[in-house]
DNA sequence: CTGAAAGCGCTTACAG
DNA sequence: CTGAAAGCGCTTACAG
């Protein structure tokens, strides 16, 4: 009956189902859907059709009518780094579970974060944005609320979005109590920053090591804190910097892990031994931490993607929820750390 | 002028664009979509004014009309593993460069990939889809045409798609290669299997493992082949096995670095040394490799994960492309091998 | 419980 | 170069 045939057969239709199962295309899309207010009798015959045509409502037109995407997007810094991996695969297991789909826009670089605001490509693509570990300039804030879907945030969030995190300043001082009680007392720190991190919160972890000092009653000493840019590179470079000090620490308090590992190659190749020349423990329990028998404190990525993705669901749904969690994290103590030589 | 005002306020639509700019729904669509035969002085105008309302198409609607979603699913097993999650964040650079968006089907269990074929949840969602390193049964090759899309495979695919993938014959070859001429004799193989992988092609790993023996003129032992499941734990339970026969071998390969990473830590622990006790290679060159200091044969994930999206890409454009393509492999010699003790 | 009809927000052949 | 109109494939208030 169409009258342009290239757009005929993209494939069965409701209406094509309707007239099969003798009923109006009114009721089979209500059939289809499970809207109540059809027999069963009626929702049996429909559902029958569609299952023999392998036919599915299409999600495009549905959503069209009813004003709804069925998509959740992700927006992140990056996929290949284990936090946020093994985020981004609990989240799009529970927004599965919930018939959504996963959309996932990574902005590798400072110009993909500025172009990503500025066209903003999720717009009129997505139910709600899970942001994860990017911290937003009130600019970006600005324009990601012209998206005008739910937003939740997963760690170091820097907007009044509601949002699920671990308590920085909680884990920091869970590493230093413990180098504290082994009787450390020139403690170092290596910090990290993200290079491509236009805005970032209040560092909780370095205030932590400040804090845990002062209250310890230990004088801070400049050169014992270092900073350096994110990743494994960093922390080998943050290490040789503390080497170098004439009288360097007996034990080091390392931001994440992932540091960790670049700081623990520089120690091994400068013939140190962990942990009797220099205990080492940092932030993350990421995969390989357990294997290379890192004394960490752990943060459950998952968790806290479980978490946001159902902060999210609850948004949409109108229910209830919070604000802000907290989710916890616990010292996971290994062969990195022990009490100073002497 | 609508006579449901609960449906009205859902933002700016291009006929509110059109009466702005004072040309009718048809022009402004031609001249939002760049379409030709819209003159410049209109074209302009229209966006003008969408630019003012920071309106842009609806995705869904446009979708609708034209009959494509602008959006690619990727369907895998893993996104926490580093090969998938680099090739998947590569995937997702590609797409997006081209003005399309990622979806993420990810299958984890068995039971989620029955479901993934049955219920197809991707259908009438995505134009095309990109199956990560995901053997396919018979049935859910036939399951998944029900899509009727683009499907390009990366990695071990068992139906007939378009693929891009490492030459895993070669890949073992040029391990083995690397022992054999170090001087080993005596090499064991540590052969991992996916335990949730229904279906998995013939290993050509373990292949090349037997076939460079053979070529050597060295004879198989069977207790030097150990099998086990994948991950750092299998690898440590296959160099346990070894460590446990009467005459271990001098050298091991390993199917891939995960396996090795639990390899050298039971060696480790054991007191024996890399080296010097065991030379250690394996396949992948993951991130933590380098750390590791282990020998392996690269294979590039988000290279792979670049050429099947463009594979996608062109097929989707009706432009010619590869059916098979191969990326390169290469040793990359570490301080895991050397020549055996004596 | 069921149907006719309007509407969701676009695109595009057709006719100027 | 531009517009009127049909169509994309659904959903849902309204009226039985």
């Amino acid at each position: 009956m169409t009258t342009k045939p290239e757009r005929a057969d993209r494939g069965v239709t409701l209406a094509d189902i309707a007239r099969e199962a003798g009923v109006s295309l009114a009721t089979a899309s209500r059939a289809m859907s499970g809207a109540r207010g059809v027999s069963a009798a009626t929702t049996r015959k429909v559902r029958a059709v569609a299952e023999r045509h392998s036919y599915v409502v299409s999600p495009e037109a549905s959503g069209l009518s009813r004003g709804s995407t069925g998509r959740i997007g992700v927006l992140t810094r990056h996929i290949a780094r284990p936090f946020y991996a093994e985020a981004l695969e609990e989240i799009e297991s529970v927004l599965a579970d919930h018939g959504l789909d996963t959309v996932v826009y990574c902005v590798r670089t400072p110009e993909d974060q500025h172009s990503f605001f500025e066209r903003l490509p999720a717009r009129r693509k997505v139910d709600g944005l899970l942001v994860l570990a990017l911290p937003l300039s009130p600019h970006e804030k600005e324009r990601l609320d012209l998206l005008d879907v739910a937003v939740v945030a997963a760690s170091g969030q820097t907007a009044d979005y509601p949002y699920v995190s671990i308590d920085d300043a909680e884990a920091g001082r869970q590493a230093m109590d413990h180098l504290l009680r082994l009787g450390h007392r020139r403690i170092a720190m290596i910090d990290a920053i993200d290079p491509n991190a236009s805005e970032w919160p209040i560092e909780l972890r370095s205030l932590a090591y400040t804090r845990s000092l002062e209250a310890a009653g230990i004088e801070l000493e400049e050169d014992l804190f270092v900073r350096v840019p994110w990743g494994a590179e960093g922390g080998a470079e943050g290490m040789e910097r503390l080497l170098s000090l004439r009288e360097p620490p007996t034990a080091v308090f390392i931001h994440s892990d992932d540091l960790a590992y670049g700081a623990l190659r520089v120690l091994r190749r400068a013939g140190l031994e962990v942990p009797r020349d220099m205990s080492v423990i940092s932030i993350d329990d990421a995969p390989m931490s357990e294997l290379l028998d890192l004394t960490t404190v752990r943060q459950d990525a998952r968790l806290q993607g479980r978490l946001a993705a159902e902060t999210l669901l609850a948004m949409l749904a109108d229910e209830p929820y919070q604000r802000a969690r907290l989710t916890p994290t616990r010292l996971v103590p290994r062969g990195s750390t022990a009490a100073p030589a002497r």
